[in-house]
Formats: C-alpha cells, structure tokens, sequence
DNA sequence: CGCTGTAATTTGTTATAACACTCATCCGCC
DNA sequence: GGCGGATGAGTGTTATAACAAATTACAGCG
C-alpha cells in the first residue's frame, strides 16, 4: 500500500452559534459543530473574499490551493465548490475557478435587496435591540470616523462592512442574516472601491442616523437611514463597476 | 492496478441560460456548462426537495445514496454538501445529512423576506413584462383553478411554486430569483401541507390580482397583491409548524 | 523571426481505499 | 433474565491515483 496516514484526528469544536438555549441545558455546553478541512478551509476563504483579499478574475487553481492550505484535493474542492454554488466565486469556461467581477446589473439588483432586507433588520433592530448593543454599533461608526480622519480607507472598508452586519445581527433574523452576508461577500473582491467616489462628507453620517433611529426605537426611520446609506454610500462602488465595464 | 476506467466521458453540454445572447454570435451557439455528475445529482436532488418528495427528518446516507445515483461518493458528498450550505438541508450531530424541518420562526422569517422579494420582482415585471409573459403566468393560474376543482392538491401545490417562480423570472432580476428559489427549496418539504388549513375561497384570488395588476402596469398593487398572497395564502403551512412544534 | 506539430505538464473530475468513529448485534457471564 | 464487552457492519472524512482534456513548452522547419 502507498497510502500514508489518511486522517489526523476528527475534531469537533464549539460553535459560536446563537441557537435556542434550550431552557434546563448547561449555558455552557453549546451544540457541537463539526469542523472539518473543507469547512476550515472555506471559511478561510470566504473571510479573505469578503474582506477584499482576493481581486476579481484571479484565478483558484485546485492543487495549488490545497497545497498552499496544506491539504488535499478534496475538502479544497469541497470549500471552492461551496463558494461557487453561492456565487462568492465562479467557473470559467475550462473549469476553473475564478473570483468573479460583479455586473453593473448585478451591483444595481444587490443594492435594491440589500434596501429590502437590510432595512427590515433596521427596523426590527429599532424594537428590540438593547442599549448596550446599540452603543457597540455606534462604536464601530466612531472607529470608521476616526479611520476617516487618518485616511486608513483600507480599514474603514472592513469595519463599514462590519457596521452593517452588526446591525443585520441586531435584527436577530438568521435566515435574513445568511443573505444579507452572502451579499456582501460577493461585492467583497470591488469593495476597496468603496471610496473611489472621494470621501463623502454628510452631516449627518446616515450611520448616525440609523443609531439614534434606534435608540429612539423608531423603526420607520432607521429603516430609511439604512436606504440613504446604501443608496448614496454606494455611489464609489457604481462609478468603479461602470469604468471596470468598458476596460473588459 | 485495481482500478477500472475513472471518468467515462466529460459532457458539456448546452445551458438553459438566460444570458446576454451577445449581439452577432449565432444564436444556436450557447454558452456551454460543465454538466458533472455532482451538478447532475445536485440539481435532481434540488428538484425533489422543491417538489416534496423528501420528508423532513428523512436521513440521507452517502454511500447508499451514491448507491441510487450510481456515482460514487466524490461526486455525491459535493451535491449533498452543497444543498447543505444552501440550507436545504443540514447536518445531524453525528455528520449525516438529513432534510430539515422549519422551525415556526424560520418559516415567518421566510414569509417575511418573500414579501420583501417577491414583491419586488412583481413591481418590475408589471413595469417591463411582455403580454403575452402575463397570459403565460395567467394559464398557470387556470391550471391552479382547474386543480382545486378536481381536489388533486399534490398538482396544485407545485403549479403554486411554479406560479410564484414563473412570476419572480417576470422581474429579470437574477440575483434576486436566485435567493426566491433558495426559500423555495428550503419550504418544499413541507409544503404538502399547504392546504391544511382548508381551500380558502377568497374573491377574486389574490394571484388574479397581481395578474391583473401586471396588465394595467400597476407596480404598487402588484407588490400588495403578492404581500397578500403569502400573508393569507401561507396559513396551512403556519398552522402545520405550530402542531408540527409540539409534536417533536 | 514566425509558424507548426508534438511531447510534457497541468488542469478538473472521479473512483477507490484507508482511516476514525458510531452503533447495533450478539455472545458469554453473573 | 439482565448486563457488559467484543465484534462487525456502517458512517463521514480524507488522501491518492488514474483518467480526459486543455494548456504549455519546445523542437524543427520555413
């Protein structure tokens, strides 16, 4: 036989999830999630997608890949299939996976449901967030400010994506969740764009308005401060599609 | 060597596909898309789930089922994954895929989202779609009609989906289809249950008011017709998790 | 310098075997 | 009869090899 060892060790870890506590369970023991290779691996992944790591149209290669994660050919499969069947990555004509570049149809339709979806998350935030929650979220705008200020647009990228999942979380509506997130990985390869456009200078910030929204538990309004982000924060990522399309 | 022949033969072959028919290439020429085993077997399972043919809580074993497909487990384990990360099914403590069954808040998460979504994709197709489109989407209303007439439920539980599918394709808003027919997919095990309730008998039908609504080009009451439709119309399927609650 | 045909490498795809683990069965023992 | 441990079949997971097709490298020749 030519086959070394085929397996490690299976290990199973905790999850972070925020599934029903099950009242009389230990708060402690949590649902065990398996974490295989081929989860590990697109995790990895997605993370790096979303926060802008990957440029569009690079390719992914099979055995490359799974030589660089230091595994096999199979669970690397595993993940890259996973990413393209939610359209995080895609197929070219050969096979290949490759990062895709977003149409400026398909930037246009995001943002439309990403008003539906993110806005109802808002309003449903407005009536029942906690304090202390809405008080992290304002933390995150103040940290974008202050990157403003230093023009670390790099990490303001991140930490916007992070404002709006923050408050999609708020909403505690995981399917919703699952697709607004999904969303945002996809736009994750032209998001170092987000500022293309030069710095907007709103007073005030429609972040600001969707926190005070909420700690007035004005669910009509934070919704519509959420609109106006999308509609004009997104203005960098149009006029950087819209240029890219002609380039192609 | 041990094995026989690895790959029989690689077919591509020719896409459904809806895409930009890319003026001066012939148009028998379509895109092509690698049609793999894996794809073959994601996509049959995809349709049985959406058609109710797989029970909630029914245990769906790799290698018997690589059995039924005659494929191996390669090719299986990626459909089944990729169903998984979609949702539409999942995974059991001990790693085996089995079909999920909706939790009440899922299911009025779901509602929600189509509400949101839906009833998008039925503003823009009441402003952009064809007559002869509407009178397509009519006909499968007919075909409901003519169903709750001969009491043959099974029928008029898919021509349901397919009305609301068909309705969403109207819109031309791919993105946003893709997300409809995920919810679509994760509700069809319990959609047999649709009409639990009772055949309501409502005047007129809220699909003849969104059908109507597309003929005149009235996008604010498409949208409420469809809100409408799967606020009122989605009972049996609330009335069957609540039971379904206590039951397990 | 450019073209062309062939060999070698590389690609995605699939089957298979080996591994760690779980669960049911069953046999022997008290 | 009831209980505990062996044992076997079956589970998901992973690495690997073999295959077809595509791509690249390169030699030879014009």
């Amino acid at each position: 036989m030519s086959s070394r060892s085929a397996q490690p060790t299976r290990r199973d870890t905790a999850a972070p999830g925020s599934d029903r506590p099950e009242p009389g369970a230990a708060d402690w023991v949590r649902p065990l999630v398996r974490e295989n290779l081929g989860e590990r691996a697109y995790a990895d992944l997605r993370a790096a997608l979303m926060r802008g790591q990957l440029r569009p149209r690079e390719r992914l290669r099979l055995r490359p890949m799974s030589a660089r994660f230091g595994i096999s050919a199979t669970p690397m499969r595993e993940a890259l299939l996973r990413l393209v069947s939610e359209k995080a990555l895609a197929l070219d004509a050969r096979g290949s996976v490759i990062v895709p570049s977003l149409t400026l149809a398909e930037l246009l339709e995001i943002r439309a449901i990403r008003i539906d979806l993110e806005g109802r998350a808002a309003a449903t935030a407005a009536t029942i967030a906690a304090m202390e929650e809405i008080d992290a979220l304002a933390g995150i705008h103040d940290a974008i400010s202050a990157c403003h200020r230093t023009s670390d647009f790099a990490r303001a990228v991140n930490l916007n994506t992070e404002f709006h999942l923050a408050l999609c979380r708020l909403g505690r509506l995981p399917v919703l969740y699952d697709i607004v997130e999904m969303l945002w990985v996809r736009c994750g390869p032209i998001l170092s764009h987000l500022y293309d456009g030069g710095l907007p200078d709103w007073e005030p910030h429609p972040h600001v308005r969707v926190i005070e929204a909420l700690r007035r538990r004005d669910a009509a309004e934070a919704r519509d401060a959420v609109r106006e982000d999308i509609e004009r924060g997104g203005q960098g990522l149009l006029v950087h599609v819209q240029s890219a399309a002609q380039t192609a």
